[in-house]
DNA sequence: GCAAGGTC
């Protein structure tokens, strides 16, 4: 492929911000604003090129048609269709009139399956894919940008096809289920409510339906414990320990009056270590939404549209990354000059700066097309927002940590022998603080640090029994469950804050005090996808979809197959649910399969479908889980204390972590066996 | 109006 002679290159970038590092890595300095759009020109390498930004994608897949089955859809403008993207259309109609001067086009978008269809769709629909090339390069770097300019690739007509496949294929998953879901409500319920189904949305409401099922079917288990109170030096350590055994409360009682009667311990074993701490290493997002909940309580979409804010005023580096790596040309030590202007970094950056050479550590997740999240170096011009300030604060921090020296901590494990029982108790000192001075919010451990010796006798001031009652997991925050789509591999750091919150706005999820919880309306909706349309409600469909993605990439796989495969799996589904939601006798059929009361069979406690009858009473899925729990678990409890099931049960109502299930069931057979 | 994915 040969470039023409005559006009000039159209440079597609991803975003306004790319195209002006590209403009200045190729030195095309003819700065111009069309229509409110930065676009840049100017000659590199004898040829006259103009770069000009796409933001993100400017078409999106639609329809005509109404109800479902769908399968029939385009490529349209973006604008055109979704109110929220409104602000787009500048950008096409510039990228739209600059395409026709055009004699030659380079996508340089992200070189990811997104970037590789965002420009692809911009020159199909304005320029002439016959005439087109591909820039490839993993960051937005002077090296990288003009090695990539000087060295364009054919189009990458695979990575086109596979990111064409992944609009497809979500589109027709997302919007069929969705349609259907509707439908199915407008006829139990009787009026029209959004609803939404999607390949990550609904394996994460599904998530936090499991976790309500643990949490509101839990029954504490009982423990019993020795407590000690220790003479160490000069100091008292209060400890607990079971002594690796399960005690039942007469064992436990028989052995604090045994350790009474002794009255001390003997260091048998003392082991040391130094225990060198790295420092993390730099923020990508998911670790700074984290960090910014876990800090400031500030929730993953907003430390996103805080991070976007800092971004646009160039403070920081792109943060939609999902690298824990910096790039090696970075000049750390500009970034730290600049850095020294503000207070709060003034005398730590000054002693940074001291280093005779600065690597930062890396961490080992990575990103296609952009580095770790950094300060650029440039400085607030105006005083920043409280939370701004919060988020600024935790990346300049955890930036400099990552420069820093390692900390190190001593632990010493300290073996007592009483009577025949050992138990370890441990001491930890820091001595050399290192990053920890700069990023202070990482646990260590609680710091005690005290010393023995082999051989010592140890005074044991008190004895006592403790009883301990088991919790379940902790109810989601939005922090945690984002951690576990992260985890799960499924949505992307620019989605998985979002998609949460359409969930909420759903009407899916609800906030309490102790965290997030299901609807009534989330529960019947977890209920009938995984009834109806199990594949979607698995984070294995994503595994499925990514494994097809990488064939096509490599040619074993065309796009066509796989929506074709898709719509073999989904099309006879739909038609036989359709028939089921159009015939006049299926409300009770509907109803089970949601998990609501059909009339005939409903739990004595809550009305739903009854799925276990026990003691001759009905009970639902979550009563009758309860039921069994409460069975099983009294079952531990009298071989660990004399008690007897009503006792348990009174005990089990008085009990915090006991879940709401389970105390209806509680009360139930107690008023049962009054 | 429905997805998930880009980006403002
Ligand atoms: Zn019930």
């Amino acid at each position: 492929m040969r470039l023409r002679d005559a006009g000039y290159v159209l440079v597609i970038a991803e975003k306004p911000r790319a195209a002006d590092k590209i403009a200045m890595a190729l030195n095309l300095s003819g700065k111009r604003v069309v229509n409110g759009v930065r676009v840049w020109e100017g000659f590199f390498e004898g040829r006259k090129f103009l770069v000009a930004p796409a933001v993100g994608h400017l078409f999106s897949l639609d329809t005509e048609e109404k109800g479902f089955p769908v399968f029939t859809y385009k490529w349209v403008p973006r604008w055109l269709v979704e109110r929220k993207s409104r602000y787009a259309r500048k950008y096409f109609e510039v990228l739209k009139s600059l395409a026709r001067g055009a004699s030659e086009y380079v996508n340089a978008c992200d070189y990811d399956i997104e970037g590789s269809v965002i420009g692809y769709l911009i020159i199909k629909h304005f320029g002439d894919l016959s005439r087109s090339r591909r820039a490839k390069f993993s960051s937005l770097t002077k090296e990288e940008l003009v090695s990539a300019f000087r060295n364009l690739q054919p189009l990458d007509l695979r990575m086109v096809e596979a990111g064409l496949c992944r609009h497809e294929v979500d589109w027709i998953w997302g919007i069929n289920v969705s349609r259907a879901l509707m439908s199915f409500y407008k006829k139990v319920f009787g009026d029209f409510k959004i609803l939404s189904a999607g390949r990550v949305q609904t394996p994460t409401l599904i998530e936090v339906f499991r976790r309500h099922v643990e949490r509101e079917c839990f029954v504490p288990e009982i423990k019993f414990n020795i407590s000690l109170k220790l003479r160490v030096g000069s100091e008292e350590l209060s400890i607990r320990s079971n002594f690796g055994k399960d005690l039942t409360e007469e064992e436990a009682n028989r052995l604090k009056i045994a350790i009474e009667r002794v009255g001390k311990a003997r260091v048998v074993d003392v082991k040391s270590r130094t225990e060198v701490l790295r420092p993390p290493p730099p923020f990508n997002l998911p670790d700074l939404q984290y960090e910014a909940y876990r800090v400031a309580k500030i929730s993953p979409a907003l430390t996103l549209s805080i991070a976007e804010s800092l971004y646009l005023d160039q403070l920081i580096s792109y943060p939609r990354t999902n690298s824990q790596k910096l790039p090696k040309t970075l000049n750390h030590r500009t970034i730290l000059r600049s850095l020294s202007n503000l207070e709060d970094y003034e005398e730590y950056v000054s002693e940074l700066l001291k280093k005779p050479s600065l690597a930062p550590v890396e961490g080992s997740k990575e990103d296609p097309a952009h580095p770790a999240i950094h300060p650029t170096g440039y400085l607030p011009r105006k005083p920043l927002k409280e939370r701004e300030r919060v988020v600024y604060d935790l990346i300049v921090r955890r930036y400099l940590a990552s420069l820093s020296d390692e900390a190190l901590l001593r632990i010493s494990t300290y073996v007592l022998r009483v009577l025949d029982l050992e138990l370890a108790i441990t001491s930890r000192e820091l001595l050399r603080s290192g990053w920890l001075r700069i990023y202070d919010y990482e646990e260590v451990g609680a710091l005690k640090k005290f010393s023995l010796r082999l051989g010592e006798e140890v005074s044991i001031l008190d004895v006592g029994v403790v009883k301990t009652f088991s919790k379940p997991s902790d109810a989601y925050t939005k922090s945690s469950l984002l951690k576990w789509m992260e985890r799960s591999g499924i949505g992307t750091e620019a989605t998985r804050a979002e998609i949460i919150e359409t969930l909420f706005k759903r009407g899916y999820l609800k906030q309490t005090t102790s965290g997030i919880d299901l609807t009534e309306l989330g529960s019947v909706i977890s209920t009938i996808s995984t009834n109806l349309f199990s594949e979607l409600s698995s984070v294995q469909l994503t595994r499925e979809v990514e494994e097809r993605l990488d064939k096509i990439i490599t040619g074993e796989l065309s796009k066509d197959e796989v929506v074709r495969e898709v719509t073999s799996v989904l099309k006879p589904r739909l038609i036989s649910i359709k028939k089921l939601l159009d015939s006049d006798e299926s409300v009770k059929e509907l109803r089970r399969l949601a998990g609501l009361d059909s009339g005939d069979a409903s739990c004595v406690i809550c009305q739903r479908l009854a799925e276990f009858s026990y003691e001759g009473l009905r009970l639902c899925r979550f009563h009758g889980i309860a039921y069994e729990r409460l069975r099983e678990s009294y079952e531990t409890w009298s071989k660990k204390t004399k008690i007897s099931f009503i006792e348990f049960l009174n005990k089990v109502l008085s009990l915090k972590s006991s879940g709401k299930y389970v105390r209806e069931v509680a009360e139930l057979l107690i008023s049962r066996r009054k």
